[in-house]
DNA sequence: GGCAATTGAGTTGTGCACAATCAAATGGAA
DNA sequence: TTCCATTTGATTGTGCACAACTCAATTGCC
């Protein structure tokens, strides 16, 4: 099989189709979000607001996986429009306690419409998507061991 | 079945699952490609030329579906580290020709070990990783669909 | 109590990805 | 031949992701 002669083929497919499908997302994501006033990753950083309505810098970083780096800027933006609120964390000065406003609670509504349609943009049907998940989460835990 | 009942859920597991993974695997190649002085994207240029040894900027951005506003600056890049030249095309000045160099050339040896260590990384056996590649092909390609 | 080590957030630097824009070149229609 | 719509790649602007680094606060040990 030609795969198994040329590993740099293979190589090439799957990664770059994981690659690529994340850069998909990421546009119906973009198309999607826009009237909301909101990026992808700033996105993912309201649902974890949405559900838990004040979580450290910290918290969200391990939530989302992401460094301080890539959040301390986002947050910026994101209090800048008025989503959230940062304030230093009396229990531990060097936290930063991130909260929900109103326009940010807001939001939350017309955002419960855009996974449906995410959802329906991916053109899969739900135990594909159910076994996708699986596969993709074992394949990201080794690679972050692999990493480390 | 929670999922069900909460679509923000499924939302998120299922394409923050592809963005996580595509973040690992980024992680992963940086750490492989380092030593060869490249990037991942920069790698899937060198993996195309290696193929083609010329090709238009054109034709790398239909091949790797990006735009000039990516390629250009990495192409740039790329010139300046000695592995590709970029010259006007004489058929048609507006389009540029990218070569690789002597350099560039050199570079598909190491490289070819590169790709047997990603997918061991994967922790993924070949028959997943080649179902793995058909979902997301699918997917990738409604998703464009979707965005257009 | 004092101090070394650790922690949490912010900053700097680099490269990437996309939208919008622009200038020069090309091809086709009139 | 002329005109004009389209094409090609470069540039500008914005946001993201990570590595390395900084600074202040906190922790843990002697």
């Amino acid at each position: 099989m030609l795969v198994l002669m040329n590993p740099l083929l293979l190589d090439t497919q799957i990664c770059f189709a994981v690659h690529a499908t994340s850069r998909a997302l990421d546009g119906v994501y973009r198309r999607e979000l826009t009237d909301l006033g909101l990026t992808y990753p700033q996105y993912l950083v309201m649902l974890v607001l949405w559900e838990r309505e004040q979580v450290t810098v910290k918290e969200l970083g391990a939530a989302l996986r992401l460094d301080s780096g890539t959040l301390s800027p986002l947050l910026k933006r994101l209090e800048a429009a008025g989503f959230v609120r940062r304030e230093r964390s009396v229990a531990d000065e060097r936290s930063v306690v991130v909260r929900l406003t109103g326009e940010g609670d807001a939001l939350r509504e017309p955002a419960s419409r855009v996974p449906a349609r995410i959802l329906k943009a991916t053109g899969l049907e739900l135990e594909e998507l159910v076994e996708l998940r699986g596969t993709l989460g074992r394949m990201t835990r080794a690679l972050t061991e692999a990493a480390s």
